[in-house]
DNA sequence: GGGTACATGTAATCAGTTACATGATTTA
DNA sequence: TAAATCATGTAACTGATTACATGTACCC
């Protein structure tokens, strides 16, 4: 019963977001939402509700016949869980842990050219994921423009953004001069 | 003997930089260099290598007398795994697990003033970490401007301008007009 | 010479990852 | 009606976290 994770109040924090749920339904709503920041592999999604359940967090009810699917409702002492966790806030560090920063970092123990192509991949994934952020961002805009958990997209844009200049500034200190145009015309 | 997971190429990394190393070593190592961005914890260190041995990527040698501290040393294979892996440049995306955006996230279901405290204490948070970076980033641009491993800190100076922007910009839209100065003067 | 911090490691637990498995719908 | 995809879960493994434990050096 050690203390709980992040994970728990990420269970816990979307059903008092969005109901009784399965499951099932909690890997749906992770996937466009939390997951872009703090991914949860669906088999979490089905253990990490079964700890509440036993903790008292969670009311777990079993469906009778064909699927006997489980549903997950939030008890008072899980509203109170989660309460007291806001209540506090965190001071942990961000981590970045960017695969690709970590390749860079060692970089000088492999290939001449390695990192040009680094920058080049990790350019790519960046700037996909940054045009994912500003559309969500535009559509939030419309839909629920003063919500909280609306604001945490621009969050991941400033991040993608300075990413993006990184990756683009190491470029461009890699390849000198590299403008497409031969430096010595014919 | 699973796929090498990322601790192992750090490990690899590391004793391919500092040659020779004891699992101190390297907790030491990491925690001025990589821990910043991707942490390691101790034990792991002392696990990791042993794994690596096992696997052939790392050479094992135990003092004889005294503590019996062991000390690793990169083999052929190790200094080959490590270049095969960093001349594959990762898709992988970066997650920003940041424990304050996720209490920001459901901030609705906590207390009314929950969000300017926990914006405060981010803005604490990344203030500190932005002005070790700029301080380390300061000093190496000193002792070693060309190396690639250099550059890595401007990367977390960027993230760490982008999140003191964001709850800086929160803080604003959460406490408009209130600048210090008492709106209706006395 | 007693305390405190650094150095060095091991053990137990547990969360997270990966892989497997199968029923239900949709679609071609 | 076969194939593909979605829905729904379980099992096994293993890496990561936490806690424990002890030796050594330095400082007051």
């Amino acid at each position: 019963m050690s203390s709980l994770t992040r994970t728990s109040y990420i269970v816990l924090g979307l059903v008092a977001e969005c109901g009784p749920s399965t499951p099932y339904d909690l890997k749906q709503v992770v996937a466009r939402s939390v997951g872009y920041f703090w991914s949860v592999p669906h088999s979490q999604l089905y253990a990490e509700p079964v700890r509440l359940a036993e903790a008292g967090l969670l009311h777990e009810q079993q469906e009778e016949g064909g699927r006997r699917r489980r549903t997950y409702t939030l008890t008072d002492a899980g509203r109170e869980a989660l309460r007291a966790w806001l209540a506090e806030p965190s001071r942990a560090p961000v981590e970045l842990r960017d695969p690709g920063l970590l390749q860079l970092f060692f970089a000088d123990h492999g290939d001449r050219d390695d990192p040009v192509r680094l920058a080049h991949t990790r350019l790519a994934v960046h700037r996909e994921r940054l045009a994912t952020y500003v559309e969500i961002d535009g559509h939030l805009r419309e839909t629920a423009p003063d919500e909280l958990a609306t604001r945490t997209v621009r969050r991941g844009i400033y991040a993608e953004e300075g990413a993006v200049r990184f990756w683009q500034e190491l470029l461009d200190a890699l390849t000198p001069g590299d403008s497409g145009i031969p430096s010595q015309p014919a």
